[in-house]
DNA sequence: GGCAAACACGAGCGGCCGCTCGCGTTTTTC
DNA sequence: GAAAAACGCGAGCGGCCGCTCGTGTTTGCC
């Protein structure tokens, strides 16, 4: 499992300058470190109203209040800056699932549950719009489609377990199946979530917590609820 | 009801030489027809494989195996073809949801009603896997997008239709927004249907059916399967 | 057969976009 | 304070793409 950890990508600092390889070491000062950041709220900005092949760099620089040159100054090309600016994205978001998804304190009932998980993802995605739009966008570069399918899968895992943990008696490939259900439905309806404000917005979230309960609750109704159920009764799925 | 009827778009043919507009009315032999049918599949297949705006008016003319001028002789531009293909495909799709979304025979119960509808959508998006990239991509042209919205609005309109027949107490901001969360909620069963075959397909679109039906199932058993609800018992929403 | 119109071709034009390069400015280092 | 390195600029290059145009071929009509 070490292997998959991913340090730091090492992108923005390298070890030592006498490396051998091709890798120019850059020392940043603080005023590049400000530029950085702030051509990546550019782009998230951009990335956002365009996508991502329809946004121009020299866009992505005007938003930022500087040159072409000065862009390609901290970023090699157009699609390392949708890397870098979704590499710290999902860093967030792993913080994020990584405070809801564990399936330790699962003794909450399904409600409360999806509560706390819709809740967190939904107020992450309010403030991050640009997330939505890279990781669901269809133009995106394929190293950001690998940094997406990892991030998917991981949350998959995450989310299967989960539902296995309240039906246990249920197999891998109903349970797999049902998690990506559960992952599309939360899509379609963040993206109507997204889409409005105020109390529609709010009147959405409480329709996709419906929808998600009630898509779950005969779940894992078959295995908790009713512990004594009969082999024989599985339920047209 | 007239003014919103839309003729025949007049695109490909017209009425009198003498209009006395700019109109060249261009009199088809049968071998143009046919070229238009072959550019308008080839144009299905690549927009379908790389989204309106990456597609190049040159893929879709290798694609066809004609030459680029050959394709401006039976369309102005990019996005007439685009324009013309949605509107079939438009066309066909009010000929689907005519059949299956009249709330005239709704005395089904919900499940079988469901079953119908979903059957024949999914059905119709597998032959025509071109209609979810143009209708859902984010880069179409903005022509195309008014043709999108008028249909989301009608095939809306007749969901909120059926879901009031079902649940006729419930206010029209409700029955709104639930027809929206459907709509999103069949999208997202549609895409994940769409991506897998064979069993797992079905699997997927028996899930689909799931979630949808248990989603629908509370909301109509409040004003249909208990009638005499008490007004001040409101389910949270 | 003869003529006009529709069909077919493909090299190439204008424009946009990702990206570069030469040069000037600010900061760090000694 | 002076050399070095990081920062900043913006005109412009190469390439792709939507689209055109001049020319040649096929079809419909008398």
């Amino acid at each position: 499992m070490v292997d998959k950890q991913q340090t730091e990508d090492g992108r923005t600092q390298a070890s030592a300058p006498e490396d051998g390889r091709d890798e120019k070491p850059r020392r940043r000062q603080a005023r590049g470190e400000r530029r950085i950041a702030q051509l990546l709220d550019a782009a998230a900005t951009v990335f956002c109203t365009s996508g991502y092949t329809a946004a121009s760099t020299n866009a992505i620089a005007r938003e930022a209040g500087v040159s072409p040159g000065t862009l390609y100054q901290f970023f090699p090309n157009k699609e390392a800056i949708a890397i870098e600016l979704g590499d710290r994205l999902i860093h967030k978001m792993r913080d994020t699932y990584g405070e809801v998804l564990t399936p330790a304190d699962t003794a909450a009932p399904l409600r409360e549950l999806l509560d706390g998980i819709v809740d967190r993802f939904i107020d992450f995605n309010c403030q991050h719009p640009a997330f939505f739009a890279l990781m669901h966008g269809p133009d995106v570069p394929g190293r950001m489609a690998e940094a997406h399918d990892a991030l998917h899968a991981a949350l998959l895992a995450r989310l299967q377990d989960l539902i296995a943990f309240y039906a246990p008696d249920a197999p891998r490939a109903a349970t797999a199946r049902i998690a990506e259900m559960c992952f599309g439905l939360f899509k379609a309806g963040l993206e109507l979530i997204l889409a409005h404000e105020g109390a529609e917005r709010d009147g959405y979230v409480t329709e996709l917590k419906n929808a998600l309960f009630r898509y779950l609750d005969p779940v894992i109704g078959d295995a908790v609820g009713a512990v004594a159920q009969p082999p024989g009764a599985t339920s047209g799925g």
